[in-house]
DNA sequence: CTGTTTTTGTGAAATAAGGTACAATATCGC
DNA sequence: GCGATATTGTACCTTATTTCACAAAAACAG
C-alpha cells in the first residue's frame, strides 16, 4: 500500500502544473516532464498515477486533458468552495486580496475582525464583527477558515470557529492550536519556514568551507 | 538512525514553545507539555532531544534555559538574520509589517519590486528598484530573499537573485523555480495549502455519513 | 515487417519516520 | 531511608515514503 496523505498534496501539484501545460496549449504530458515541473521525481509521479488508476501510454505519455478530469475527481474540485477569513490585519488583507484562491476555485467570502475600524469591505470582500460570525456560518454552511489573528487571540478565535460550526482551520498565528480531534487544522508558521531555510543555507555555506 | 530533516524543522517548533513556558515563568518541562505545545508526541520529543544530546532528568524534566541554549546553538541562531524580500504587493507589505520574524530573530532589512509606484518605505523597510538589488545583496552579504511577485515574473526574478548571489529563496509565488542546485528553495503555496485542508474536510464529512 | 527507441507500470529494495513498551533512575511523601 | 510514583532514554517494531531497475508495450524508422 502506498502512503496516502503526501500523494493527495502532490495530486494538487500535479493539477497546477497540468493546468500550466494546457494552457501552453500541449495537450500530452511525460512523467518525466511532469516530474520536474512539480519538483518531483518521474518515477514519483508514474508511481502516484498508477496508486489512483490513472494511466497513460507507453511511450506516448498522459492525455492531459483525462489527468486533469480525474484529479478533478479525486480532489473533489466540482464546486467553488467558500471559506471565511478572520482577522483582517496586514496578513489577513493580503490573503482577501490574493488572487491565488479563486484560480484554484476557492473564495473568501467573507471576513471578521474584533476591530470596529478594521470593518467594512476590502475589495470584493465584506469584513465584518465577529459577532456575525456565528449566525455567517451557519447561515452559508461555511465549513473552513483561514487564521490570520495574533497569537495572544489564537486560541480563543480557534474554540469560537469550532463552536460555529467551522471543520477545518488554516491556522497562520503562531501558536498549535488545542480543539477537538475532528476539526482540521493546518499551520502555516512564516517565521518557522523562513528559520528552517536559513538553517540549511547556513548549512550548505559550512560544508563548502 | 532518525530522520534529519523533519527533527530540525521541530526543533524550531521546540524552540518557539519554550520561550512561550520561559515567558510564562517556567524553568523545567517535561516531555509530555513540550509536546503538546509542538503538536507532537512526548516519546517524539524525548527522541529528538537524545538524538541532539539533550538530556533532561528522569522525573524531573528537562530545564528550558539549558534546552534553548543549545537549540539556540544547532540552529545557528547567534545573531539577526538580515534577508530582503522581493515584490512588494499585497502579500509582500504583509510580511513587512510582520511582527513574528523579528521576535524570531530575523529581519527584512529591504524591499524591491519593478513598480515605481511601490518604491518609498513602507513601515520600516525600504523599497528599492530592481536596479539596487545586485549592489544591495552584494555589498550587505544577504543570503535570502522572500519572493513575492507574480507567477509570470518569478522564475525571472529568481534568477536575478541567484545570479545577485542569493543562497535561499522562500518562494510564495505558484511555480516550481529551476535554478541551480547549490540554491535552497522552500515554497509556501497559500492556495495549494488551503486546498489540502479542503481535501481532508470534504474527507472526514464523507466518513461520518 | 523487424529492429530500435522511448516511456510506462510495478515489484523489490532502500530509506525515513514514528510508535510502543519498558527498564533505569530520579524525586517525593512519610 | 524506603516504598511509591513519575519521567526519561532507548531498543525494537511498524508503517510510510521514495528510489531503483527493468520488463512490457507502444511508436517509429527504414
Amino acid at each position: 500500500m502506498i502512503g496516502y496523505r503526501s500523494v493527495i498534496l502532490r495530486l494538487s501539484h500535479y493539477r497546477r502544473c497540468l493546468r500550466q501545460f494546457e494552457e501552453l496549449g500541449y495537450t500530452r504530458v511525460f512523467s518525466r516532464n511532469l516530474g520536474q515541473a512539480a519538483g518531483v521525481s518521474a518515477a514519483q509521479v508514474r508511481k502516484d498515477f498508477s496508486f489512483f488508476g490513472l494511466s497513460g501510454r507507453r511511450k506516448g505519455g498522459y492525455i492531459i486533458a483525462e489527468l486533469l478530469e480525474k484529479i478533478n475527481q479525486i480532489l473533489k474540485k466540482d464546486r467553488i468552495e467558500k471559506v471565511i477569513l478572520v482577522g483582517a490585519g496586514h496578513l489577513g488583507n493580503a490573503l482577501i486580496k490574493y488572487k491565488g484562491f479563486e484560480k484554484e476555485g476557492m473564495q473568501i467570502v467573507a471576513a471578521f475582525d474584533a476591530d470596529p475600524a478594521k470593518l467594512g469591505k476590502k475589495g470584493e470582500v465584506p469584513v465584518y464583527p465577529m459577532d456575525e460570525l456565528f449566525r455567517f456560518v451557519r447561515d452559508y454552511g461555511i465549513r473552513v477558515a483561514i487564521l490570520t489573528v495574533p497569537a495572544a487571540v489564537a486560541q480563543d478565535v480557534g474554540e469560537r470557529l469550532v463552536s460555529a460550526g467551522i471543520r477545518g482551520i488554516l491556522n497562520f498565528s503562531p501558536i498549535t492550536l488545542r480543539l477537538p480531534e475532528r476539526v482540521i487544522v493546518s499551520y502555516i508558521n512564516l517565521a518557522i519556514e523562513l528559520e528552517h531555510l536559513l538553517y540549511y543555507v547556513n548549512e550548505s555555506q559550512r560544508e563548502n568551507r
